[in-house]
DNA sequence: ACCGCCGGGTGCC
DNA sequence: ACCGCCGGGTGCC
């Protein structure tokens, strides 16, 4: 045994005195949830849609143990006492390549972690076992070293794994929050917040909870800045509505804000990040903009114009812009540097310091105590906007704003991106709203012949443009007009398209330069938290620019439960976002308006023959199901299941719609052709049983979906993930099945419905429920001719029966449904919308046919031929002329079939709703809670 | 003394 | 770094 070890050794034995902690806390067990809850978990899988290293869903924290920063000489950044750090593998260091870097939150080098540590980290870090974070505690004004406290966090998977490695080079983990040994409660005790281990089982909410939970922090807006109105300029020729005065208002108190951006605070000299502790000397900037996530309807693009003439910052009639510029700084010191003045720097004035930003010179009327003469004004101005004289008293100078443009870089100009979809629109707005009298410029960036020069896009008032574009200019940099231009305001139209955070588009538009940001959309929270985090790097919004400090102070904390988590998103999204729905309220006062809805049950009672045709099924049915129930083989036949359901709630509207439905068991040994017809059908049952099926990967909607041959459905990435991961002999994640890339099968294009199945008019019979149906159409005639309907059903077979009885009856009606082209759709809802006497009094509309945009509100009736899964689906449907522009009160009629599978889905749906309406931080079902919902559902559907 | 102790030189990775 | 570590100088009490 050589004296060398015998030294090693003991050094590492005291290495692990001196960070580790003894005792049995290093096997406290994690609660019960993290492995009890799912015994035979099969859905456990890797989350396919993001690499490993970003994925921060399902961590849990491994432990933590205090370490050093040493080399603190040799860097510039600094941190302050419980800060933030972020640590950086450094594999090309030329002394060790286990080199880790401890940078501050602004991405400045502090400096290493000691080399013994960093050789346990190095492998785990690479590796991405565990993601390794730290905070100084103290001693952050320390010359050389300063001690620093990391957490692990990883996957449940592999704790041990980190644990043991690190016990290998010396190292323990502490669970967080034990109250013995070295003080583990400094980081509580302490200012901003704590990140303790959450109390709260790591679960996450549905897409849809997080939807409700956002619009909750909106439901009745009190806040001063969101609820006073403010009438638009001159030049805006449309009335406001009252929440459109409040949006501008709103908006405007944005772009002109001083406040600190979010979470920062002014202390001393110095400002400080509360959530990062991260401290710096100059004040961070405010986001001058934010999100107007108003519903559809509400008027985001005539709020938007109101705001681009209204605080037009030029010298168009509006504002009358005489500013009254006065300087209160005894110590003006200007250069020439556009918009700042610089400390230190003289001007010809002589030697007079000022810390002000010139454009907030403009704005301030303060006193000014100097004269100035032109050159200095000019000067003041930069090259972006020339200052007038316009009349010198002493000791205060009345300069008049004249914002002629001198350089392409800064303009007075607004940059509008859109989807190609709603470009006209804009355009029609911009017309529809701007006085006549009121030359506003407007440039089309669109199309090849688009000026590629900077200096003709800056001259512009508006410059419109589409997505696609700017992520096609943003691929070839160089030719970029739209990036060399530094805009007075960008507004992304529909900007929850930017809510990938690695797509092209969303980097396109954060490359973007602008003073100014806003994003308009109906939906600022599609799925996740992730969603707002692309949102937030367009607004390059401190510290959060950086994802890791998105997922260290607000992401993860949520996604765990954590209260103070919670409140700092809340506060966050208050503070950026206008939000209102149809069914906001202002002060307890209804946002919006609207007339009456009224939802009428009408009760539809089969015949004899329906009804014998129907118990049959329903027996058949039950004993299919039965027995699935007894082999415990229910979710693996699920699509099976969910076909002799969509069977008997197409008996329910139809004898004739059920006569079609395929219903194949298992793939057994057919042909492969045969098996893939087989699993097209089946795809296309569970897509158009109106099911609101989740991806047991993702478990949210289905993107892509596509079946496997054991007739599951996934989303198309999430699957491919799976087989990847799992090569070479994946399973299924639903019945552990074989998997093969190749034996998957996607959903085909919706094809044009085959001739209202094949049905001619002679051979056509009623059912009970359209007979109710067109009984109760002809006495909506004969008291009101004019009046309009929809006609909605998720079996768009249905629909082309309906046809039939509606023509004999003498009904002029439209057709809107999945398989139209977007041209016939745009046909038929204008000839729907059209007021001519002669125009379509019915419209036959499929309940997931178009967007959340399609406005029907000629309609004041809606007949609900079949109830949906979802009741969120009907509610979107009856939107569709529930909205802005009704003027009539609408009346919608569900049929329900009597004693019939209808009836129980309306049970269901009102649960769903009571399900709805939990609150923020509501745990979200796991998978093994979610299946055993399913079945309880296929049970009390067909009343087992 | 193939030690101990002293005090100067020195310092991330 | 008001430390630790290194290596040269040194050596009874």
């Amino acid at each position: 045994m050589s004296w060398m070890f015998m030294r090693g050794s003991l050094w590492k034995y005291l290495q692990s005195c001196q960070y580790g902690r003894t005792g049995n806390s290093l096997h406290h067990s994690p609660p019960a949830f993290f492995f009890n809850s799912e015994p035979e978990e099969v859905l456990c899988i890797d989350n396919p849609s993001a690499s490993a290293d970003e994925e921060m869903d399902s961590v849990v924290l491994f432990g933590v143990m205090r370490g050093n920063v040493v080399g603190l000489r040799y860097y510039t950044g600094v941190v302050s006492n419980n800060e933030m750090v972020a640590l950086q593998r450094e594999p090309a260091n030329p002394y060790d390549r286990n080199a880790v870097k401890v940078n501050n939150v602004n991405g400045d080098q502090v400096g290493h972690i000691k080399k013994e540590l960093a050789a346990a980290v190095a492998y785990i870090m690479d590796n991405h076992l565990a993601k390794v974070e730290g905070v100084v505690p103290y001693g952050a004004n320390s010359a050389f070293t300063m001690p620093l406290q990391l957490s692990f966090w990883g996957k449940e998977e592999n704790k041990q794994v980190v644990l043991d490695h690190l016990k290998r080079h010396g190292f323990k983990l502490a669970p967080m929050a034990t109250g013995a040994g070295f003080g583990s409660n400094w980081i509580t005790e302490r200012a901003g917040p704590s990140y303790s281990a959450p109390v709260l089982p790591a679960v996450q909410m549905t897409a849809e909870q997080l939807r409700t939970e956002f619009d909750k922090l909106f439901e009745d807006l009190k806040e001063d800045d969101k609820t006073r109105e403010m009438e638009p300029a001159e030049a805006v020729g449309t009335p406001l509505l009252p929440h459109q005065k409040q949006a501008l208002a709103w908006m405007i108190s944005r772009e002109n804000s001083k406040e600190l951006p979010p979470f920062w605070e002014q202390r001393n000299n110095l400002y400080y990040n509360t959530l990062t502790n991260f401290a710096v000397k100059e004040k961070p900037e405010n986001v001058l903009g934010g999100i107007l996530g108003d519903d559809m309807g509400l008027g985001k693009t005539l709020a938007a114009i109101a705001l681009i003439l209204t605080n037009f910052h030029d010298d168009k009639p509006f504002p009358v812009e005489m500013r009254k510029t006065n300087w209160s700084h005894q110590e003006c010191n200007v250069t020439d540097k556009p918009g700042k003045c610089e400390k230190g720097n003289t001007n010809k004035l002589g030697k007079r310091k000022c810390e002000k930003d010139i454009g907030e010179h403009h704005k301030e009327a303060t006193s000014c105590s100097f004269q100035h003469d032109t050159d200095f004004d000019l000067a003041l101005a930069g090259p972006t906007t020339k200052l007038k004289k316009k009349a010198t008293k002493k000791g205060t100078i009345v300069l008049q704003c004249n914002a002629k443009v001198v350089s392409e870089k800064k303009t007075r100009a607004t940059l509008i991106v859109c989807p190609l979809s709603v470009l006209s629109n804009w355009i029609d707005q911009f017309e529809q709203h701007v006085k006549p009298d009121v030359h506003l410029n407007i440039y089309v960036y669109y199309g090849p012949d688009r000026s590629k020069d900077p200096a003709v896009l800056s001259k512009q008032d508006v410059v419109l443009t589409t997505y696609s574009v700017l992520t096609h200019d943003y691929g070839c940099r160089s030719d970029s007009p739209l990036h060399k231009v530094k805009w007075l305001r960008i507004i992304l139209d529909e900007g929850h398209t930017i809510r990938n955070p690695n797509a092209q588009q969303t980097k396109a538009a954060v490359g973007l330069e602008a003073e100014r940001r806003w994003v308009l959309t109906g939906t600022p929270i599609q799925n996740s938290l992730k969603d707002l985090w692309s949102l937030l790097s367009f607004f390059k919004l401190k510290p959060f620019a950086d994802r890791e400090w998105w997922h260290r102070t607000i992401q993860r904390p949520v996604t765990m439960g954590d209260q103070g988590g919670l409140r700092r998103l809340q506060a966050l999204v208050k503070n950026i976002t206008l939000r209102r729905t149809k069914t906001s309220k202002v002060n307890g006062k209804a946002v919006l308006e609207l007339p009456e809805r009224k939802v009428f049950i009408q009760h539809v009672t089969l015949s004899e023959d329906e009804r014998q045709i129907y118990e049959s099924v329903k027996n058949e049915s039950r004993a299919v199901i039965g027995r699935y129930f007894n082999e415990g083989t229910v979710l693996t036949h699920y699509a099976d299941v969910l076909a002799l359901l969509v069977r008997l709630r197409q008996l329910c509207c139809h004898p004739h719609l059920a006569k079609n439905a395929s219903f194949s068991g298992l793939p057994g040994d057919s042909t492969s052709e045969e098996l893939r017809e087989k699993l097209v059908n089946k795809i296309k049952l569970v897509l158009s049983s109106g099911a609101d099926e989740e991806c047991a990967i993702c478990l949210d909607s289905l993107t892509f979906p596509v079946i496997t041959q054991c007739a599951h459905v996934f989303c198309k990435p999430c699957i491919c993930q799976v087989i990847h991961s799992e090569q070479p002999d994946a399973k299924c994640p639903l019945c552990r099945g074989e998997l093969h890339l190749e034996h998957l099968v996607e959903c085909p294009l919706e094809e044009p419905e085959t001739a209202a199945v094949g049905k001619k008019d002679k051979e056509w019979l009623p059912s009970s429920k359209v007979s109710t149906l067109m009984h109760a159409l002809i006495e909506l005639r004969k008291k009101n001719p004019m009046i309009k309907s929809l006609i909605v059903s998720q079996f768009t077979s249905f629909l082309s029966l309906i046809e039939t009885p509606l023509r004999k009856s003498g009904f002029v009606f439209a057709r809107l449904d999945g398989s139209m082209t977007q041209k016939k759709r745009i046909e038929a809802i204008q000839c729907f919308q059209s007021s001519a006497p002669e125009s379509p009094t019915i419209m036959l509309l499929s309940l997931k046919a178009g967007g959340v945009g399609l406005n029907l509100t000629a309609a004041s009736r809606v007949f609900l031929m079949d109830p949906a899964w979802n009741p969120a689906a009907e509610e979107q449907c009856f939107d569709r002329c529930h909205r802005l522009g009704q003027k009539q009160e609408v009346i919608i009629t569900k049929f329900i079939v009597k004693n019939s599978v209808e009836e129980n889905m309306l049970k269901i749906q009102n649960k769903k709703r009571e399900l709805a309406a939990g609150a923020f931080g509501t745990k979200k079902m796991s998978s093994s809670e979610m299946k055993q919902a399913k079945i309880k559902e296929i049970k009390s559907l067909i009343d087992m």
